[in-house]
DNA sequence: AGTATTAGTCTCTTTTTGAGACCAAGTCTA
DNA sequence: TAGACTTGGTCTCAAAAAGAGACTAATACT
């Protein structure tokens, strides 16, 4: 009933039906919610190009702090994009690669990268407009 | 010096020199940051079909908070992806849209996004295969 | 009068993240 | 030989971010 004024149509749930979309109940938010912190991209980006070790990493991205590395390191080895392989010298090092589902995954993931690097000035520019208040 | 044993050799600053890459000053994070939320990309995944109202984006992704989808909203505002259209009734509702950059955008996203839907299997397969403890 | 709607904001609690000390075992330096 | 430095972490504590839920104003419906 209702009908108030000019405001467009309800549309419940139509995504749900399109392509079965339930977003509590979602593989791709499982997937995604992991890849999609704050140092993921980071260390992908970095061990597509060659494995590194764990000190090499940390120098690498500086403004990491030890634990997030070892925790974000630890959580990318467990979805199976990287490896991880002690050598048993005194002190032990360990090196991180990429295993093929992680070069798989970062393919696309290049491509949104590559994006982000294209399009930073258009980025800028929106939020010079917004932060400059012309919410006309 | 020193040449501990069969470790590999460490190359330092490598990626950096390779493409630039200074992990601390890089404008793929200043994008990437912002769109590596727990709810930027369902949110635009959803507003890439179709505008949706605040409400309706409420009840589509039913786990967010109001706070949070504000804020994501907002976010995702002010980098330029979405738009904000106001309709002057009573109650006022809210629509938003994707812009062109928007779409852009989406477009390697949503490869990513089909990658975690392809490979959900894999992913969960590994995730077994660390939690069995096999760190042989 | 009472209830529901809209799109939020505000406060309070819980979770996540960051900063930094600390660890063992060995090597290098003085 | 004492002291400092290296490795890849873990532990603790403080700060920041996120989640839960109450609350708002103006209006419509019952």
């Amino acid at each position: 009933m209702a009908s108030i004024a000019t405001r467009p149509p309800v549309l419940d749930g139509e995504i749900c039906d399109t392509r079965g979309w339930d977003a509590g109940n979602c593989p791709v938010r499982d997937v995604i919610d992991r890849i999609s912190g704050k140092w993921s991209t980071l260390l992908m980006e970095a061990l597509a190009k060659q494995p590194y070790r764990f000190g090499e990493l940390r120098r690498l991205v500086p403004d990491i702090s030890q634990r997030m590395l070892t925790q974000t390191l630890r959580d990318l080895q467990r979805d199976g994009y990287i490896d991880r392989q002690v050598f048993p010298t005194k002190p032990p090092s360990v090196e991180y690669s990429m295993t093929p589902l992680g070069r798989s995954l970062f393919e696309p993931l290049s491509k949104v990268l590559q994006w982000a690097s294209d399009n930073h000035g258009s980025v800028k520019a929106a939020r010079a407009r917004y932060d400059d208040g012309d919410l006309a």
